[in-house]
DNA sequence: AATGAATGAGACTTCATTCAT
DNA sequence: AATGAATGAAGTCTCATTCAT
């Protein structure tokens, strides 16, 4: 077994052909990870999937985990961007509004793409393919600072932990509704009773 | 790549010697799957940390996935053993008892082996290996089992619901605090807070 | 552009049919070098040769160098054996008769396999590839000990420079005479005058 | 593998600019080799080294060998050059005096760049890249032609291996100076020695 | 002329799996 | 039953070379 493989691009495009061609291998990094799982992909079968020569792929992207970091970078950064717009809005806002508010940006985050979601969670969390994990601690630092800037009484004491508790688990219904309960997201009950739990635990 | 290859044991051990022979293999297998990850792990790998020949590995497995699924099988029978025990004895306890209860067997659950876990956690959800997320599902079943014969009253009008939510966020809380916080193991601040949350929200 | 790849043998075979392998593998390698030169020699020409599979040519050779490597230390190990052989024999002889007896051996080496040699000599010098230059050191600390244990009065003073002269000499005429003049070997002419020249210079 | 490439320059430079961009890419041939060797060498990395792009490099070479092969003959010619200048003057020298010139020379056009001698030393000795032995093809020859001008009685009859033995001598004796033992060019022992044993050889 | 993106044959190598012993 | 030699599809990756811009 080699050691870990450089992942960092190897070349930056600089006509506008080659630009296309990089994101048509990401875009076919996407449906190949979506349809084989991680280790079933191969370059061989995105670079044919992306209608390139392996060559060329390898002129970008000099390995496999490479393709996955720059595919996952550009997805975490939908979703991250989803949040850090939202995060502004609601500096001040009424702690019910702002809890439902990042839920449903949570849930949106999620339904960017679901199936590309699953796959990424799945993939080994090793040098740059750890990401997505930073997800999440975005998130959770995002809650925190709200809480702490929040103008209504809290009950909790420790406000990380509070936090962390509560990013966890906006984070886990929205990730289990979005894949595994898609009907809930119709009626919006699922929903109201995430931000009822969050918000009698929250308020004194 | 060929079809996906069986993945039942190929002939059961009859004698002593091949039952030890059969852990070893299923030891080495956690010992290179913790070490390398699923695909860096090679069959050849696990029959030589086993100190058994290759041949001898496939008298018994017939692919790397039967060595995986027996491995999560097994895994994932010790984690539900904890439960299905306890299920016996907490039907009809004290709400408080009983969520504390859960929330601390399912801790115990992650404690098993962690780094296993977490590497099975990552490997592709294929055939026999969707094992560990049915103890999920087991765990939802159980909990729900329970609210509905609970004798204290319950704010919350869909208990499946209910039930989807609050095994959701034991399951986060004790992943997360196992794998990423293991220092709250100590202090029973972060036990109590989650019993406190689920309380709130499941009491009238 | 990897690091140097690992050159020495992967596996020691085992059982009868394995040696077979490895002999074949390394027959194989000395006719596709004849054949096709050191750069394109390639580790699935050689497994075609062979009549081997790839695979089993990696079972016991890492790499492509150390396919080389162990042909070249076979080959070397044949024209040492000559050298070590005759320099028993020698000790105490008189001057000329050891000067022609080296000359003669230096030549039968390359005489071995002249295609072979004059192929291994154009391999790039890299890591155990330097073994065929360890042939020319050694036969040179030979001469030079048989200088010193020379009964005969000698008229260079340096014994060094004189060994050194005196193996580059042997070298070069045994190269050059098998490789581009082997009609020189019917008659001893080449051989004469050589014995000639260095005892000339030999002696007083 | 194709058919062998062609070899022959595609264009002859015409303006000053192109020359200067031939010169940049022979010069950046002559690094990448000296620090990769012949097979790690890549055109590509001869480009780079040129500041050139590969499609100016392919614009005046049309293969890899073609741009070993100019190097090649560059060098041979300044090899070459230092023998034909003396072998004007050395005509109906004394003995002594022509034989140390020729060693000179000859360990001079070894000094001219040794690092690059022995790599292309190591080039497959093919097509064009065949031009290195020439040098020693044409030695031989203008000791022949000396040796059959000169004045003073000669001890070989045969004046065709004489040349043969005399040119080998050197080549071998400039060879080994300056690749492995270059502490032996300040003092002109080893270069006495030679004459010597030559001079005892040739004269009666 | 120059550029550098693109190509794809083919090199090296691994590894799940089979099978002769 | 056990062994381990053998297999070869498939994967990763390079590089000489071409060609559109």
């Amino acid at each position: 077994m080699a050691a870990r493989p450089r992942t960092t691009a190897r070349k930056k495009p600089a006509q506008k052909r080659s630009h296309e061609t990089v994101d048509a291998i990401v875009e076919a990094t996407a449906r190949v990870l979506k349809r084989d799982g991680y280790d079933r992909m191969s370059t061989n079968r995105v670079a044919l999937a992306a209608g390139v020569s392996i060559g060329s792929l390898y002129q970008y992207f000099p390995s496999k985990e490479a393709l996955v970091a720059a595919l996952m970078e550009r997805h975490v950064e939908q979703m991250r961007a989803l949040f850090e717009e939202e995060a502004q809005r609601l500096a001040g806002a009424p702690l019910e509004v702002a809890v439902r508010a990042i839920i449903m940006r949570t849930i949106e985050a999620h339904e960017i793409d679901p199936e590309l979601h699953r796959v990424l969670d799945q993939v080994p969390r090793v040098g740059r393919l750890q990401k997505l994990d930073e997800v999440q601690d975005r998130g959770r630092a995002l809650v925190l600072q709200f809480l702490r800037g929040c103008c209504e009484p809290l009950r909790p004491r420790n406000l990380e932990i509070a936090a962390d508790l509560t990013s966890s688990v906006i984070e886990v219904v929205s990730h289990e509704t979005v894949l595994r309960h898609p009907e809930h997201l119709r009626d919006g009950v699922l929903v109201d009773e995430t931000v009822d739990l969050i918000l009698r635990y929250l308020k004194t």
